[in-house]
DNA sequence: AATGAATGAGACTTCATTCAT
DNA sequence: CATGAATGAAGTCTCATTCAT
């Protein structure tokens, strides 16, 4: 029990003295500070290493970041764009029945989440969220109280078509991406995976499996 | 974004003035120390902090506890104890069929994790397993690894009864609590309840039955 | 021009290692910092050196200051409650002709300021005035603008009494105290001190008797 | 008490594109300087500061300066000068007696100090005198050792002369020169100046008024 | 000659832990 | 048992100075 002060002892790779003007480091001490934060907590890293994994010196950070709380939020605000961006209006866009809907948010789903650097971000926000609650309203607002609506409203659609059987929709929002939560989850945080790896394509297909014979009527099934 | 540095200015409501049985002491250290860590954090938690709750002094903490990290661990041994008693000799001498014994492991489970000091556990678990890995993995050895297949048994019994479909018992675990699991990860980290309440009950039922409608095989729910 | 890294190289006289439950730590961490302050400036004292002349611990100084800056106002306030409860109400309350007034005033202002712990805070906020002008302002409110128009009534007074010559007395005030001025500041700041040492008491019968003989009408100095 | 990281946020006005004669460079630079360290002090004064205030970036001033000492140092430097060539060469010069000499002593003076670049470099000594005490003995030995002689000098050939009662010359040098100092120094340190403004000229009026019918005997008074 | 990104030593401040009382 | 004053290691942030461009 003292991997507390499990410090960073990478040689520091120590490339050329300066790297000069990169535009991209902002990025670059993001990809860092994500990987330690995530690693070890916020409060447990220290600028220094942050600094060492982005090949900078200390103050340098200070350049880029006004505080080490700057770097939490910059790396909450940089994973909310492509969120806002992207998904919402894919799925608005999409054209199809609530079951095409559904295994396309899947795909879309298990795609995004599969990027250890997406993921890594609510993971990031589930540990701080005590510590930053500010930071979790933003990560709730942007993306959560965005992304639950559109959910809600395919399952609607589906029951209102006669398609699925008269379920509580924001409930079954829950048994539709519950699963898929809880099978990362386990993964992620206590590295529990099943027999055959991490698979996620099998847990998808099991899962469609299970909630599609269950949510269909049994006549729209018989079909 | 100020959170971090909010010290806990409670006046210290400091009890009777005569010593309470001094052999309840360690738990009232450990039920100050994990409202405190699940508020703001191990981290951000000062030993002071604990002991102004407790009401006790900061030096009278180490009369009981070593150090801050062996309280966050004896918090987590604490919790084992009765999962690890109660919950799996329960499970395994259920009789009944799966169908019985999911709604009894439904029922049960709710009632653990609706209790605040209970879902605390895991709540802290998942913030600090970075920092105390070995911690998160004493959590996984002794409830997450002795839960999990208890629950892959009862769907592998199912589906061997030929009750169930022939699907991936270890997957479709995923499928069972991953529901509850997201419903009360977004009501407890993110404050997002459904219009009606958070309304465990009606997920239970909602869940339940689009599981059941999909997990049994088509004859069998003609029954 | 070395001597701004004239670290405190005290050896640290560490007597027993707690003198516990001091109720005048206070007082001492103020003094040990107005040694420092005056010494090298607020900036280039480091709470560590204000620590180890007080007798503690750097961590210490901080169960009775929250910052560096509290210590520099705690000074400030310190000094500045018995002049305004000692002097204002000692001058009011004097009776006699403004020749006696003023030799009384000599006398309490060259004994006051002769104790190197009064002179020091002057000192101290002509240093410090840019850095912290609220300091100052204090200062300025609660001695200096109580104390000289006290000084020009007593000289009004004189001219009303027709003792004196018709003179500006808001600008006569400055003759009258100036030249104590001017001598403690030859000799504080640039260590000038004439030929037969600092010799205050000469000074103020020289000034007074050039002022006096200035200030009198020649009719009343005939007298 | 906030002034201290009161950052210097001019938007660095930036003169003409076209590269101005380097010669005046350091001159500029020491302008800047001496306008942020009165302002500041030395130590709260960042070497960018200078640098945006000169029109500079911050690597040039180490073009003109090896160091952010040096620039303190060539501030004090070149204020000595002028004073070493001019005051001391006029005074020595000048014919008449001593009444026309301490009248065209204090025009000198108050022309002199009443320019604000002028009087910056001693309030700048005494604000930095405890961290830098050989700039401090710099600027004692090259102006008030040579400035007070020479006053001291008037008084004795005055008394000398039969003209001024007997006093003690290095003591009455104090009342001499004492109120104009007090009044500049209430002024520029606390931004007190007389009902009907800084007036110096009428100080002048007033102290020289007060002095020369103390100073001379009474017969010479009645001439 | 000039820039400004980068360095790294150093300072303030916090807090887990100790220990005289 | 209990206290809380005291310690000291560690972490965040600043800024004088350097140097590749």
């Amino acid at each position: 029990m003292k991997s507390k002060s499990a410090k960073a002892n990478e040689p520091a790779p120590r490339g050329p003295k300066f790297r000069r003007r990169a535009a991209a480091r902002p990025d670059e001490v993001l990809d860092a500070a994500l990987d330690l934060f995530i690693e070890r907590g916020f409060a447990a890293t220290r600028v220094e290493d942050i600094a060492r994994r982005a090949g900078l010196s200390k103050g340098a950070i200070y350049l880029y970041f006004p505080s080490k709380e700057a770097i939490l939020e910059g790396l909450v605000r940089r994973s909310i764009v492509p969120i806002a961006d992207g998904a919402a209006a894919a799925l608005v866009d999409f054209v199809g029945g609530p079951r095409e809907t559904i295994m396309m948010l899947f795909r879309l789903l298990s795609a995004r989440l599969a990027d250890p650097r997406v993921i890594a971000i609510p993971k990031l926000i589930i540990r701080e969220v005590g510590a930053f609650p500010e930071l979790a309203a933003m990560y709730r607002r942007e993306v959560i109280e965005r992304g639950l609506p559109i959910l809600t409203a395919v399952i609607r659609r589906g029951i209102d078509s006669g398609l699925f059987r008269p379920v509580d929709p924001e409930l079954a929002v829950r048994s539709l991406i519950g699963p898929i939560g809880m099978h990362l989850f386990l993964a992620e945080i206590f590295g529990i995976v099943p027999e055959g790896g991490l698979n996620l394509t099998g847990l998808i297909e099991t899962h469609v499996d299970i909630l599609y014979h269950g949510l269909i009527r049994q006549q729209e099934a018989e079909r």
